[in-house]
DNA sequence: ATTGACACCTAGCAACACTAGGTATAAGCT
DNA sequence: AGCTTATACCTAGTGTTGCTAGGTGTCAAT
């Protein structure tokens, strides 16, 4: 996968996969790996900055869990899960318009 | 349609319009604009640059029209043909997963 | 004559994914 | 006990890329 095709698209997945419910960011990486069949296997460089401009945007909210193993687990806010609508709806035209333009 | 989602996926359509025949720059645009519906109506500044980055990689290859307007004309090389195979390739398998993230 | 479409160009900016490092805990193996 | 691997987090710096904002010039139509 070409580095430069994801741009984007990242933090709509990452939403994507925390609407389903909250999970800290290793898990989030694991997610997009398995949900996507293993075709995004993405570097922890990539995805814990996004989780960090997502928060920022106020898509997300995070908390350290308590006990065990060092843990920022990640929530979809409100404004988040709007978002993630609008999204959707983005890569929906994005995609059906390189589609038409590569048929 | 957000800026950044077409971050790597440009030069793969333009190689597709390409592929229909020479075109001069200008035209391209054009192109890129009918093909799509209407969505995809980029600024000259992201579609010039594009062009004359894939001719520098060897994709496309130019020459100035005669006569008229000044125009230069953009064809497919060997090399981009193959290109875009796997970039078109490359395109489906990124687009089923972010599809297989979204679901 | 002047507006608008055509047709090309580039310097600089901002966004973003990645590289390449770093720290630290827990589990499994020998 | 020591060692390795997987887990879990972080960030500074780099390279690519699309866009903004300007510029030049031609041609057709009002």
């Amino acid at each position: 996968m070409r580095a430069e095709a994801l741009k984007g698209h990242l933090d709509t997945m990452i939403l994507a996969v925390l609407a389903s419910g909250p999970l800290h960011g290793y898990a989030v990486i694991e997610q997009l790996k398995v949900r996507s069949g293993g075709s995004l296997a993405l570097p922890e460089g990539t995805v814990y900055p996004a989780l960090h401009r997502l928060e920022e945007a106020g898509y997300l909210s995070s908390s350290w869990s308590d006990g065990g193993r060092r843990r920022r687990v990640y929530s979809l806010t409100r404004r988040g899960r709007g978002e993630l609508g609008g999204r959707r709806t983005e890569w929906r035209a994005f995609s059906a318009a390189v589609e038409a333009v590569l048929a």
